[in-house]
RNA sequence: GGCGGCAUAGCCAAGUGGUAAGGCGACGGUCUGCAAAACCGUUAUUCACCGGUUCAAAUCCGGUUGCCGCCUCCA
């Protein structure tokens, strides 16, 4: 099944090849480490990890790049505020931004350039630039791109230089010429960290950054690029016009953009304050959950963060767990295979739900499709064969090695999430499982009114349980 | 103001020409000593509104309304 993604300049999906061969080039813009990352970059993360997991598991040859942007205004402000150097601020938040990726099993990328890794090959792209008449230099040695050169500025976001150039803003102060002339490299001020150039000691730019470790390590065109719906204009559009400046042939043949996590209707984002980190987040909720609330909504569409959705991730991953832990737990006497059947089909359609476009949200409809007809087989007679219990691995493990969730032992995820409403009861595991026994002894007595009087007790303090043909089972509420 | 996107049941949400996935919730049933869980069934003759194209439209075109994003740092 050949894969489909929507081309963000073209407006549709087109048909996925790779510019050669069975190698795909991938590149996704990271983040600016000034501060902890929130659940917005956890989705576009989240995003390009499940797209990138795909494009292998469909035998792909896979370079996939992911850069630190480390020097820029942010950063510097923030280490003038704490009075520390701009560098420990971006190796600071690069550790925490590794150490949430680990968290969420976001799979570290091939590469994971810096910007300051790369000075002599952006200087090298702002020379050619200037050579070839693209960019001109200010009168205090900073160098800016000249927008008007570039034919087909604006293609990427579909809007018309003319158009934006009669609305646009000019700020007082500034070398450009034109108002959407943007900078490539900017002289440095007093105190701020420099890099020696032809032009004046300097620093880079936001968007030649990515035009130059995109180029030097993945050559000037490649196939995917992707990052958040707020990149495609201007950054990614300047991005367009540097490497084609530079290089004169096309720079991405696939542009992959996701959209917003929202907190009550409203973007997050650092400047408005709104922002959860994913590190408060994984405090209370399991990684997985967070995973997989974050794919169950497609990729381009804005997500809207709340308790309740929350609330349903958590119970679809609960149910998947459970479903994959029943089958563990069944006798494995049945004469015939019945669940492989079932399995067979349900890697077909997650297959097919995925080549269209990433679409994550049918795939999670898969699953849940696949859990109710895995009971259903299962209450009509509890037994497997153990091709079955294979089977249902194969499928689940699909799911696990694409999404990056149910990557858990169930009982042991079961427990954790246990675990994560235990405190609230004031009873420790062995207590429960203790009063679980009794209640059973009770019920074999035919003591109804002893058993019903223990989940009863353990009701009010929070706990829930479920007899099921293969023994009972409790979660917190 | 310019550009772009979205509007599907009580809620969340798939679905880009062929007659409305999935989840949560609610209700009825099976199971159960009774419950819970699990399973079965019901819950949108209809996809913001108005026109148009078509044998056929939630899906395409035009218009209206509402919401969101970008145009300044942003995943």
């Amino acid at each position: 099944m050949t894969i489909s993604v929507y081309n963000t300049p073209f407006r549709k999906k087109q048909e996925f090849t790779p510019l050669t061969g069975n190698r795909v080039n991938m590149y996704a813009c990271g983040v600016t480490v000034y501060d902890m990352s929130h659940i917005g970059h956890a989705r576009s993360m989240i995003i390009f990890d499940v797209i990138s997991r795909f494009i292998r598991s469909k035998g792909y040859d896979l370079t996939f790049v992911r850069n630190f942007t480390d020097v820029d205004d942010k950063i510097i402000a923030r280490a003038n505020e704490l009075g520390t150097s701009y560098k420990e601020i971006s190796e600071r938040y690069i550790d925490e931004f590794q150490a949430d990726m680990r968290t969420l099993k976001v799979q570290k990328a091939d590469v994971e350039p810096k910007a300051t890794e790369y000075m002599p090959q952006i200087i090298d792209m702002i020379l050619r630039l200037e050579e070839k008449g693209f960019a001109y230099r200010a009168d205090d040695g900073s160098v800016y791109y000249s927008v008007t050169k570039f034919r087909g500025y604006g293609s990427l976001s579909g809007r018309r230089t003319e158009e934006m150039l009669a609305g646009a803003r000019v700020d007082i102060g500034e070398l450009k010429r034109d108002p959407l002339d943007f900078a490539l490299w900017k002289r440095s001020k007093e105190g701020e960290p420099w890099w020696e150039s032809p032009w004046s000691r300097g620093r880079p730019g936001w968007h030649i950054e990515c035009s130059a470790m995109s180029t030097s390590i993945l050559g000037p065109t490649i196939d995917i690029h992707g990052g958040g719906r707020d990149l495609v204009f201007p950054h990614h559009e300047n991005e367009i016009a540097q490497s084609e400046g530079t290089y004169g042939v096309p720079f991405v043949r696939y542009w992959v953009h996701n959209g917003f996590v929202t907190i009550d209707g409203e973007k997050m984002s650092k400047s408005l304050g709104n922002f959860l980190t994913i590190r408060d987040l994984v405090k209370d909720v399991h990684p997985e959950v967070l995973r997989l609330l974050l794919i169950s909504q497609h990729y381009r569409s804005p997500i809207n963060f709340s308790r309740d959705s929350l609330q349903a991730s958590t119970q679809a991953m609960v149910r998947f767990y459970e479903v994959l832990d029943r089958v563990n737990r069944c006798p494995a006497t049945a004469p015939e295979n019945r669940l492989t059947p079932l399995t067979g089909t349900f890697l077909e359609d997650f297959d097919q739900a995925l080549s269209d476009d990433f679409n994550t949200p049918r795939a999670i409809a898969l699953l849940h499709d696949l859990t109710t007809v895995l009971n259903r087989t299962l209450d009509d007679s509890p037994a497997v064969t153990a091709a079955d219990r294979d089977g249902v691995k194969g499928a689940f493990g699909k799911a696990s090695e694409v999404l990056g969730i149910l990557e858990e032992e169930p009982a042991g995820f079961l427990e954790s999430v246990r675990r994560s409403g235990m405190s609230a009861t004031g009873l420790g595991a062995s207590e429960i499982e203790e009063l679980i026994s009794q209640r059973a002894a009770a019920r074999k007595a035919r003591d109804f009114g002893k058993a019903d009087g223990i989940r009863d007790l353990l009701l009010s303090k929070g706990i829930q349980l479920k007899d099921t043909p293969e023994g009972t089972l409790w979660e917190t509420l």
